[in-house]
DNA sequence: TTTATACAAGACAACAAACATCTTATTTAT
DNA sequence: ATAAATAAGATGTTTGTTGTCTTGTATAAA
């Protein structure tokens, strides 16, 4: 399991599109400039996110995104496996047929619990909830967007990760 | 987070070290031949592994490795976390700086808390529990090692994941 | 002391994936 | 008709994975 770029950028897009509200439609263009995604890459992420059901794509003039389901139905497992696939954290997980251990092994059982737990986790967080806090996406009031994450630079400066309680 | 072929290929060869105890000497290539690594590819992860102080390499006519800690003090995250570094799961909870969201945006607290459950489950699994399971590494009584996965010819078949209760 | 054995260290290369961008349609409101 | 907006997919750049190979060093045993 790896979060790419599409990913974050794909759950971004439904927070900012959550915000507004089902069947609401935005502006492509709109939505890659407040959320800080490149906006031809954004047309492809539509493009699968169109293709599982989450939003519809109105084409031509006036055209845009629109969320098609509620986001108390939708998931951030939801979002996040449409853009990169089943998470399985191991390649034993996804096909027990390359080893014969399967139940047998411990270390594969361990996998299992583990992709349980992280699939759990992600699929209780309905969006719904998740545009209830501050979120660092603004819909309509803040013009001045300040914090987004810019690093386009891509610095890989080590900053130890704080362990929040 | 992504667990790489490195890092499957470490944990065999802690499982191997740990089913003969810590502190007897393994030779290197029967490591690589039982655990199915590539060999030159085993050198280098074993470098890693000694690094990290977890194994001991002898050098010299009838060198190879030592386990140097106890199985039941080595943990599956510290394996994994030495071959692919430290897993956040999602950049900005790498590095929050990024985002001036910070502990305000959902999206970051529920990465947050998967990440932190992810790596308690990898930390609890430590190698006493692991190798007193079957495991598919054979240590010394199968001759034919029958299925170890020799996936070489990289097949993406479908195979769908199997909902284990 | 010489030799064979075994690992160290790091360069290098093939391949795949991520991360975009660009071009050429097609669709739709006006 | 025209302009606005997305579709579809070809293409390119960069990074990461998964090794292999070469040269050097340490050690045991003859
Ligand atoms: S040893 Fe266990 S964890 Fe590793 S590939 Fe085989 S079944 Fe999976
Ligand atoms: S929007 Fe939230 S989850 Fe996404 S990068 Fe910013 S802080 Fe992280």
């Amino acid at each position: 399991m790896r979060l790419t770029r599409a990913a974050e950028y794909a759950i971004r897009c439904i927070i900012y599109l959550a915000k507004q509200g089902r069947g609401v439609l935005a502006n492509k263009n709109d939505i890659a400039e407040r959320a800080e995604i490149p906006p031809h890459f954004l047309a492809k992420i539509g493009q699968d996110l169109a293709k599982a059901g989450l939003i519809e794509i109105r084409q031509g003039a006036k055209g845009g995104f629109v969320l098609v389901k509620e986001p108390r139905d939708i998931t951030l497992l939801e979002v996040v496996e449409t853009m990169i696939g089943e998470i399985y954290l191991n390649d034993c997980v996804a096909r027990p047929s390359g080893c014969n251990a399967l139940s047998a092994c411990g270390v594969h059982q361990v996998w299992i619990r583990a992709r349980n737990q992280l699939r759990d986790t992600l699929r209780q967080a309905t969006f719904d909830k998740l545009i209830k806090k501050k979120i660092c996406i603004p819909v309509s009031d803040v013009k001045n967007l300040t914090g987004l994450n810019n690093t386009r630079g891509r610095d890989n400066s080590p900053e130890p990760v704080k362990n929040l309680p």
